[in-house]
DNA sequence: ATAGTTGCAAAGTGTTTGCGCTGAG
DNA sequence: CTCAGCGCAAACACTTTGCAACTAT
């Protein structure tokens, strides 16, 4: 459970200001239970401050990538998506029927494949976080086909 | 083995015509022996023919992917890759050391995965076609280290 | 004629960069 | 003062779209 203070001391001990931008973003990210794109990022801080720039938003997401703070994860949904950077590594599932998407740990079902890679090509997968889209048991007991040809949606 | 014809067949089957351009989309896929982006491919055709216009090349891969000639990958590299459409299946292990591609049977190592999502989550993985990126064993062995910070790089 | 196809130019996304102004150290 | 950080506008890379001209049937 980091606290808010965190980000104060991490970007300083990496000369780097807590701004209040700063500060929003990353509590934006934290209130939103899951991965963000910066767009969405961009509509919760106006709501607080209203003049906030998309350019600040996505510098602000590379520097805390740099400092680890958050994550990127691609949904392969048009557009990157952040969250908060976890201890444990996990991927995830998303599902293209609801949209939703659901935690994969990592060890149980990751390892294995990076292990075999690894032994039978000498092949260093670098899995740190990946997306699998499918579609979730819900949406499959609800008749949904696997409509997901990509572009277009939200 | 795939010849020249089918690209008749197939297109006419499907209304379509097989235009000069479309022929030649198709050669260059197959005559670059992988996976390439639309840039790659206007610049092969572009040899035979100089007007081609990239439009013509995203139409045209669209057009095949929808008939099912050529299959699209997201390396992840920047921009989308296509390859010919084979019936077996199969995923790519990327070199973000050399760039390099190589084969990654589906049934071997992905399957169990996609059978364990299944069975724990119910959720139906959609693992068409995808890539893992990280270091082959050469990049490894000449003790290149994952300098994979993508966007930026070409 | 009719419908499919093309080249060209323009528009669209998502993301990054240059720049001058501001403000903390 | 000095440099990090900001908002703004413009640039970018990749991809898609509108359109008028063209072409096989």
């Amino acid at each position: 459970m980091l606290k808010e203070m965190d980000i104060g001391e991490t970007l300083k001990d990496a000369g780097r200001r807590p701004t209040p931008q700063r500060v929003m973003i990353l509590s934006a990210i934290r209130g939103s239970g899951g991965h963000v794109t910066a767009e969405e990022i961009l509509r919760k801080v106006r709501k607080e401050y209203t003049f906030i720039d998309i350019a600040t938003i996505y510098r602000t997401l590379q520097l805390f990538k740099r400092l680890g703070l958050v994550s990127e994860i691609d949904l392969k949904q048009g557009s990157t998506r952040y969250e908060i950077a976890e201890k444990e590594k996990h991927h995830h599932l998303v599902c293209s029927g609801c949209g939703k998407s659901f935690y994969l740990d990592h060890k149980r079902f990751i390892e294995p494949l990076r292990l075999a890679l690894l032994n039978d090509f000498g092949f260093e997968a670098d899995l740190e976080h990946f997306a699998v889209s499918g579609l979730c048991s819900q949406c499959r007991a609800s008749g949904k086909t696997s409509s997901n040809d990509s572009k277009g949606g939200r």
